[in-house]
DNA sequence: CCGAGTCGCTAGACCGGTTTAGTGAACTTT
DNA sequence: AAAGTTCACTAAACCGGTCTAGCGACTCGG
């Protein structure tokens, strides 16, 4: 018998279906006795449910869904990414509710996505990432009515619950700590400015700026690529008055930042102070170390999914949780600006 | 009405529900005018096929199975990973199925989802990646009966079919080329020694060293990470006739190595050569940018689904697939050994 | 002009579970 | 002791599709 089904174990056990169903459900209709017979029965025959015909019946379907809108070829660029992902896989696989990844090349597919998944009953709940300004997402998921959580925030996300970090704080700490040692010059790599974090990002710098009086506090919007993180690099560095400190939105836009200065003949963190907004191993193993903004990315990751699944199990339950806010990690990046040429300290 | 059913398609357009399913999976038994008049009354309703309703009827789940065994908080380390999964997508989307992924801690527990996944009909096939010295997952894989496509080889996987570069090919030509540099002294930061393809790699390293007649030529075995690169490194440096070039299994391994031979001033390429197995954004935003064996992990993502769709339309027709082997991309960091200090070249 | 074959369609079984209505027996209650 | 409850269980409907058997109408060949 290639797989069992409660019939099987309905006429082994000498019972009928519903009687299986009951027994193996956990739920009252059945012995003691009768349940516990055919439990054995049912693990003898190695039995298994067939999720589809569970997911038939109107329950869940055991997954939850995650579309990315994003080159496909980009993805595998960003530690960040990668470690959310883990992350959710981690919070999912503790309780056997597997991840449906789809990535898509723009917003439209994205949606039809969430549309497509949703009435193939496919998925249980999605989570949502990348905010944007006035994000027609959410109004489409919030259409569909299934459990979804926004990863970023407290920007507008409809009636969705969202898991969030305090971005604006963490600026303002940078910059406090760039300023404290004596920085009047920051420049800051941004990423796509469609981004709701990139935007409160950036204001944050310029309000962080008029506060402490800063000769120069300028953002630079980019598309987050390593590409677009060297060319803009290499234009600031170029300039007469050029800053003596850049913060870059992403660890890959530090890293190639930290290659242009080298090419440059700038020395880091001696002429140049640079700081990560995102940290990762990629931050740790370079040379010089970056000091960078550290957030526990695969923790935020299981904690998106534990919202998600609760949200799933109780919809009424779903409210906004914000996480820790990041704390800056000083490494070898950083220094007081104006010290000349870099003398290489271990 | 929340969701439409073939049911209600039929009463609209004055059918039976078995006209509907033909009419909509475009297979004779309807007339060419009836057909177009059940579609336009679907497309009026916005109806989608309930995904478990078809899977019931031992159709296709709609969704392939990845499953990796390795602590969670790794999978973002790896670019290489994150860019296979990238293609692989890109290879399931374009024909609608769906990637289903599960982290677990180790092989017992993956086993055991395939199994679970098997049984509950979650998937139309598997893609087995990580393949070990007698591999034990691949007996389970060969027994459940569902399609699986191999990422590695051309060792033993059974009958499984796989997809596969030619590692041993790509190991010479690095060497080659470093001897032909001038190299006498290499040393190979080799991955975990449990991977099949750790072990190509060894033999072919050793190979190559015995035909050209080298000096030197060690495999240190790690476990993939920054911190086993980092300190083989720092051993092998240390010591008194120490390697003039280096070979590593990952450019995360690589870049670490990068941190530690600028940490203990010995210049790059002047006094060190390094290359690494695995090209990806890393690798060129470093500086010295690294000489590094290209492969187009995307591409191979995109094939081994391509391969593995193919093997679940027709489980016949499955057989192994010789990828192109990887060339080598020379940049910054390899140059004839003995140059003494480096000085900085664009 | 009749039998065979084809076409277009319908009725209904079926996939593997969940769930509800119903049934007979034992146990309480008054 | 009759009536009402509870309990353990069965039979069958149901979820939303797929698929097969069959049926009437029409076409074609001889």
């Amino acid at each position: 018998m290639s797989r069992p089904t409660i019939a099987d174990i309905a006429q082994r056990a000498g019972v009928s279906k519903g009687a299986v169903s009951f027994a193996l459900n956990g739920r009252p209709g059945v012995s003691e006795s009768t349940r516990q017979r055919i439990l054995r029965v049912a693990q003898e025959m190695n039995w298994r449910p067939h999720s589809a015909a569970r997911a038939l019946g109107g329950a869940r379907a055991g997954a939850v869904g995650l579309v990315l809108a994003r080159p496909a070829r980009t993805i595998g660029v960003e530690p960040f990414f990668a470690q959310l992902l883990s992350g959710l896989q981690a919070g999912l696989s503790a309780h056997a509710v597997a991840l449906q990844l789809m990535v898509v090349e723009d917003t439209a597919a994205e949606t039809e996505v969430y549309r497509r998944w949703a009435s193939e009953h496919r998925v249980d709940g999605f989570i949502l990432v990348d905010l944007q300004q006035r994000d027609p997402r959410i109004g489409v998921l919030e259409e569909l009515g299934l459990p979804t959580v926004v990863l970023g925030g407290p920007g507008h996300h409809g009636q969705l619950p969202s898991v969030w970090a305090d971005d604006r704080e963490a600026m303002l700490s940078i910059v406090d700590y760039l300023a404290a040692l004596g920085h009047r010059r920051i420049a800051h790599l941004a990423g796509l400015p469609a981004f709701q974090h990139t935007q409160r990002r950036i204001r944050a710098l310029r309000d962080a700026s008029r506060r402490l009086g800063l000769e120069e506090a300028v953002s630079v919007p980019t598309d987050f690529s390593d590409a677009e993180g060297a060319a803009a690099t290499r234009t600031l560095l170029a300039r007469a008055a050029r800053p003596t400190a850049i913060v870059y939105d992403s660890d890959v836009m530090a890293v190639a930042g930290l290659g242009v200065a080298a090419e440059m003949g700038v020395s880091v963190p001696g002429e140049l102070s640079v700081v990560s907004f995102d940290d990762s191993v990629l931050a740790r193993i370079v040379h010089p170390a970056l000091t960078a903004l550290s957030r526990d990315t695969f923790a935020l990751g299981e904690q998106v999914a534990g919202a998600l699944l609760a949200a799933v199990a109780d919809p009424s339950s779903a409210r906004d949780i914000r996480t820790a806010t990041p704390r800056l990690t000083v490494r070898e990046s950083t220094a007081p600006p104006g010290l000349g040429r870099h003398t290489k300290s271990v």
